[in-house]
DNA sequence: TAACCTTTAATACCAGGTGCCAATAATGGT
DNA sequence: ACCATTATTGGCACCTGGTATTAAAGGTTA
């Protein structure tokens, strides 16, 4: 043993597991090339369900996520949230997200951590983008990590508008800022 | 027997199917006040899987729904592009363009429908969205086909920067609108 | 009465596991 | 060289939530 294949075979276990939740034990004893009694012992040790359970809750999640925030529904990832006052998303540029002869990212992609990111900041039922005027201020690039800062400046429970302003930094420098305007059903609600 | 029983068990058990999916044949029988087998039965005629069947489904749609989330490399399909003058693509409303609660598209989607055309119908090696003004005019709903349209106006060759204006239609109704400035790298080139 | 439908029962079988015990490796420490 | 520990494998009984099939009991109906 060189004490370490162990540890090896659980990272692939875990990487494995996450690329493709559907496996078997049966099938993961192809990948790994031990024997089902390891691959249970390994889960066991990582906590990891059997494939069934694994199904039941991903089911779960996507079942009751119907009703929860619409946080999953985001680009980026949400860092803070601070509902009708603010909130601050993550987003790294990866190879599907830029030109590939320059690795400068599509507008799109920028602009929508920007949008899920306004329309997620507003307290409300439902919330849509009904404008928005934009900038991008110099391209983001393959492997940089996009904050999206987003303000409420004027939350307008009355009038079933919003105005949210959006500024999208890589470091110190702003790559994208934006002015959106959001509808909302009606006052605050929900929790 | 009345004749009736039947049918009105099968309605309810698509029911409460319907609001929990989780539930096991025997949990039915309990609910329905008839044998396990009957329940099976039942679930053959109405081609209702089990259980299991039920959470595998659930789970692969929740997962590749959050692989398609991002975005791929040009939104809608091209069906008309005359370069440095307008082009026209299509994008079909699908399941994971739209909040879940509502159907309503997400407005990024249909802005990087029209972004990407506008992007698309600049010759040149290398064209980025500068800014744009963008207004949702009517909520594009889920199975809608969204015809974009982009016209060039000013295409810029020497200054660099190019107008574009693109017009999103569901049949006859406009959806969406905006006028964006794009950054050209240099005189035209390409063929 | 026979033919039929609906319901229930009984049995064999399956996938994808858990839980437990025992038998071997393989590895280190001394 | 020996012992203790850890890692791996095997085997078996059992569980859940089913499928598939065959059979039987009950009411309905022509």
């Amino acid at each position: 043993m060189e004490r370490l294949p162990k540890r090896q075979r659980h990272q692939q276990l875990s990487k494995l597991l996450d690329e493709n939740p559907f496996l078997t034990d049966r099938e993961l004893t192809r990948q790994l090339k031990v024997s089902i009694q390891t691959i249970r012992l390994d889960r066991l040790e990582l906590a990891i369900p059997e494939l069934r359970e694994r199904l039941k809750l991903m089911a779960e999640r996507s079942y009751d996520s119907v009703r929860s925030l619409p946080l999953h529904e985001v680009i980026g990832d949400i860092l803070d949230l601070q509902l009708d006052k603010s909130g601050i998303s993550l987003f790294e540029i990866s190879a599907e997200h830029v030109f590939s002869r320059s690795g400068i990212a599509r507008g799109h992609h920028v602009f929508a951590q920007a949008n899920s990111l306004a329309v997620a900041v507003i307290n409300d039922e439902i919330a849509l983008t009904a404008s928005a005027d934009i900038r991008f201020i110099r391209p983001a690039r393959l492997g940089e990590k996009c904050i999206a800062k987003a303000y409420v400046r004027a939350s307008g429970e009355q009038k079933g508008k919003a105005k949210v302003e959006v500024f999208t930094y890589v470091g110190e420098e702003m790559v994208f800022q934006g002015n959106f305007i959001i509808y909302r059903s009606a006052g605050e609600s929900k929790t």
